[in-house]
DNA sequence: GCGTATCTTGACCGTAAGGTCAAGATACCA
DNA sequence: TGGTATCTTGACCTTACGGTCAAGATACGC
């Protein structure tokens, strides 16, 4: 360990642990209903510090929501893997459904934050996922012009594709308690996966 | 008016008016993030006059929950109007995105509740809920059995509704602003309406 | 080992929030 | 019109929270 290598990977570790921990709270309670100190306990360190790393709530939260924003991305980038509908939207459905067995909390701030009116997520909305989602809709329409599948409403099918996804992930405790009361196991979920993906691919008449 | 007629009207209406605003602000900022204040000024009276009619905001939010409880109800018992599967799900469905575009705030109340791990509505799921889904999967074992429709995944596929419809609820900023930063129109929404029915119902193979 | 930069932490400050209270206003009944 | 029950509201109390600070601990370069 040269240098500053040192200081820096502590610097690294504990804004790690605190951004974990932050993702968690701000995922549970949302941003006003999260005390600083709750996540402080989570992270096991003392408020103070937390405030070391990350001057205020919102600068904490923000960085929190930009770690989620780049996993979403990795995932929606699976949508250029193949290029056939078949494969593209199993491909996407699977990446998908594997970011909310990951990433349960971050799924959930993403929910929480848009259900607040998106006011730290707005620009990225209306520039990069705007972006994004109309070149996917040229995609699907195209597939459709080509008789490839059913003609359907490109918005409303990937708009169906992020609920039904990201459900498993926000809605997490609803399914657990309506499967008797234990979560979805590793093996059940990927059986899951495929009845998701066989759901989608029905819908489009694949 | 005769008798205490009058004073019950009055108690009745700002009940009303404070379980609204209640709703609206805890879809918003979620239980722990709201407060009390909050709502009395959405709700145009004093905070204290709002502690006279709900002593705790716990139990106000309480409150607030079984009025969405009801209507989410009501909604699921369009489930049973018919019986050949497209008519029950193309009822079910549009009576969901019905649900959404009347009670948005209601919906994300919902959610929120459940992403905070359903304090309250856990005994709701665990018993009502549960009997209802378990009566629906069978219904829709049936009908794959009978080869009335594909087979698939009964939970799968009304939780790929719960989370499509409801989708159009607590994703309505994002939607909004994916439509180029204007809400849907209410010809725009019925025809989404129904793309989405078309969708589950190809998604069966109907 | 020493000096310096980073890190750690208990104590503290001001504001906001849930909830109470008591005094006054309003409505109903006799 | 007077008496009583309900309703309304500003002021107030206590706790919790976001954020600061200063004093000490730790680690690195020389």
């Amino acid at each position: 360990m040269s240098t500053q290598t040192r200081k820096i990977e502590i610097r690294k570790a504990n804004e790690a642990l605190i951004l974990e921990a932050a993702e968690k709270i701000f995922a549970i309670n949302g941003y006003k209903g999260t005390a600083t100190g709750d996540i402080a306990r989570e992270a096991g360190i003392p408020k103070a510090n937390l405030h070391y790393y990350f001057k205020t709530k919102s600068n904490l939260y923000q960085q929190v929501l930009k770690r989620i924003l780049n996993d979403w991305m990795a995932a929606a980038s699976t949508f250029d893997t193949y290029h056939e509908p078949e494969e593209v939207l199993r491909t996407y459905v699977q990446a998908k459904m594997e970011f909310s067995r990951q990433r349960p909390f971050g799924s959930r701030v993403w929910a929480r934050e848009i259900m607040s009116g998106a006011p730290v997520l707005d620009n990225f909305l209306g520039t990069t996922l705007t972006t994004w989602l109309n070149e996917r809709v040229r995609i699907i329409r195209r597939w459709a012009r080509e008789e490839k599948i059913k003609s359907v409403d490109p918005h409303a099918l990937l708009y169906m594709i992020w609920a039904t996804t990201q459900h498993y992930a926000d809605f997490e405790r609803q399914i657990s308690i309506l499967n008797g009361g234990k979560e979805l196991s590793d093996r059940r979920y990927r059986q899951t996966t495929d009845e998701v993906v066989k759901l989608v691919l029905g819908s489009v008449g694949l």
